[in-house]
DNA sequence: ACCGGTTGCGAAAGCGTTCCCGGTACTTCT
DNA sequence: AGAAGTACCGGGAACGCTTTCGCAACCGGT
């Protein structure tokens, strides 16, 4: 017979229906309802998840309370140094391992920067990624790398995935299909900062990190001008990215500054996607009326077009002068080697997370951002110093 | 006067010693010690970290309780279906984004899998990486990419970060220096699954996911034998790991196969740093006796051979033969294009998280490690054709 | 001897979730 | 009509950590 399990009783159970799969009953003395104990499963084969190590454990092994424990690991005040070390061995010997998640929790505040970029196939990004890792890792800080694959959709997912792990802030490069920077709004009304750096946008008040692209196009477009290029082709980005028009207008004033005019039929548009590149190079070299110089947003699309050249067996840079954009290693193995821009990508990582954590640190409530604009340098390669010149 | 803020009593009030900085008093009617409330810093100047939503907050607007909230946002049952929308609705409203920190403390899983890779510049491992992305993102896990810079020390410290971000499974490729796998011991005791990948040792239990490097490396000594090679070098990587081992052996193998003799003074040994590649190729083409094929262990070995030769005028493939492994997208871009063995790069990437996904989801307590080996494939491009054959 | 000050530690309240369990109101059998 | 079952919901402990604040013990000067 069933018996309550607060009074013992038997005679006033009454069955009470079935939660959760299983009888329930009431007692009518105690009024109290219960089901009855699962059997004490009572294997330990549930236990496959092994306990990690927690500071109640050191606590415990020290007869000392948590707090202290606490203390001692965070080079705290207050805190009797031999107890510290007495809980630095036993966390030693335990092996212990913070709980980032728990700390998290607590301080709200995670220790992790979250970075957003396009596409990490190329070398540009990576490089930015571990330069801004060597300022951020011996803070203390980890980072959380999303990459958008050039997918708005995805960009957007991003964001809330960086959202939801609660990061400090973020370093952001856009993808080349991304209209506006709604999705990124959140991280303001939450007070976590954002720099932006390489692919940014103009509508956005935010601190940046950008080479002088500008300035970098011109000087590409004038070299290939001064190589005695007639007719010079640009394969531009997205005009959504601030960089893509700077590059663009860069390449118009160059063209313009030199007397030479500008024709929009030597302009062409490229979505940043690999198999884009190859049909921007097709559409250009396929023309009546070819074009004797290159200058690629970058070395992507430029290496690209030298490809299909190669194919089409015209000459580089003989018949068809090439300027990339980035400096990226591959540049120097092609052949000829590609004349590109340098980007300091290391640096720009850097510069970038040196921004976050001045942002981070701010306690003025108007932060004032900032923009770092970095320097490019012309490397000349064989790719655009024709012979005949 | 001083007021006891219990009883407001002013005469029984003594100092009692200064504590953070602030006076303390002490109440001898009340035997109360206290300190003045800090005048209320009235500023809400110190609210900059905005609040986020939380469950509590969808629970107050709807006058529930959080326990319902929870069990609305998972799709749980025992919840009424109008309950339900009237949460997700606010959840909306609210931008709701649930805190992965929280939730990880709470569930004891945070829905991150850790990657460490020994470097992401060339393209082979941010590759693996997407194709890992490309299975684990659809199953709510997201990507934590630690790259260890080809130094020991710092794939032991990303160890460390991964165990303290609690991270549900790991999936690893080693560095060239990891003498032992010592510190990834931890994850087993924690009972958090490890699949190694590609850069894998042998005198581990795990699950692995590698290519057949042997017969790769055989292939291609056996593609440049049959192309003429009479003296192939090969530059091997670290010992250290399997599948340098593996691909050594392929190439002796392939050699003595073919009645052709081991020569030590053409085996050389790559440490995987970018700069070392550069010494082995000199080393290599500066021999009395040179070599008239290459087998190299990775691309980035093979193409920088290929630079170095053409600096020192040696005509690829007729006086050196070469050939590399992975099939990088770099390989088709060099000049000759790069024969190489393919990997399915991807494809990696993915096997390995199914494999992690099945050891967590293992609920016997003794999980049998599985090793999954894929299939290299030949590509032949122009660096391993001989003319005059 | 006493008072004011110092040092070191513990208790407990959160942080935002999940989840177990108990409870209520209602429905459906007999 | 009353017992048995169903459908939902709320309370509250737990996860591992930080942090505030109270308190005891001790120290030194008058």
């Amino acid at each position: 017979m069933i018996k309550c399990v607060k009074c013992s009783e038997v005679d006033a159970i009454a069955k009470a229906g079935i939660i959760r799969g299983k009888q329930r009953y009431y007692c009518g003395r105690c009024d109290y309802y219960f089901t009855l104990p699962a059997a004490e499963v009572s294997l330990a084969a549930a236990t496959s998840k092994k306990h990690q190590p927690t500071i109640v454990d050191i606590a415990r092994e020290l007869q000392i309370s948590k707090s202290t424990v606490s203390r001692a690991l965070h080079g705290h005040s207050d805190i009797n140094e031999e107890t510290r070390k007495a809980v630095l061995d036993v966390a030693k010997k335990l092996d212990y391992q913070p709980n980032l998640l728990a700390y998290g929790l607590a301080k709200s505040k995670s220790l992790t920067i979250g970075i957003i970029v396009p596409e990490f196939i190329n070398s540009f990004f990576p490089y930015v990624i571990i330069g801004a890792q060597e300022i951020a890792n011996p803070a203390g800080y980890h980072v959380l790398i999303c990459q958008s694959n050039e997918s708005y959709q995805t960009e957007i997912d991003n964001t809330n995935v960086l959202m939801s792990s609660r990061v400090d802030g973020i370093l952001a490069s856009l993808t080349g299909k991304t209209p506006n920077v709604d999705h990124f709004k959140k991280f303001e009304r939450a007070g976590i900062p954002i720099v932006y750096f390489n692919r940014v946008t103009t509508d956005v008040c935010a601190s940046k990190v950008i080479v002088d692209d500008y300035d970098g196009a011109y000087q590409g477009v004038t070299h290939l001008i001064q190589n005695g290029c007639k007719r010079i082709a640009h394969i531009a980005g997205p005009q959504n990215l601030q960089i893509c028009r700077d590059r663009l207008q860069g390449y118009k004033d160059a063209l313009l500054r030199h007397g030479m005019e500008l024709n929009e039929s030597l302009i062409i548009y490229h979505d940043l996607n690999p198999e884009s590149a190859l049909h921007c190079a097709q559409h250009l070299l396929d023309a009546p009326d070819r074009p004797d110089g290159l200058f690629a947003l970058n070395d992507p699309a430029a290496i690209a077009t030298m490809q299909v050249a190669k194919e089409k067996g015209i000459r580089i840079p003989d018949e068809l002068a090439v300027v990339g954009f980035s400096n990226e290693p591959t540049s120097a193995l092609v052949e000829p080697g590609l004349t590109t821009l340098a980007q300091p990508m290391a640096e720009i990582g850097k510069t970038a997370v040196n921004l976050l954590f001045k942002q981070m640190n701010d306690t003025t409530d108007c932060f004032i951002p900032e923009t770092k604009v970095l320097k490019t340098t012309l490397i000349v390669r064989k790719s655009s110093l024709k012979r005949q010149f």
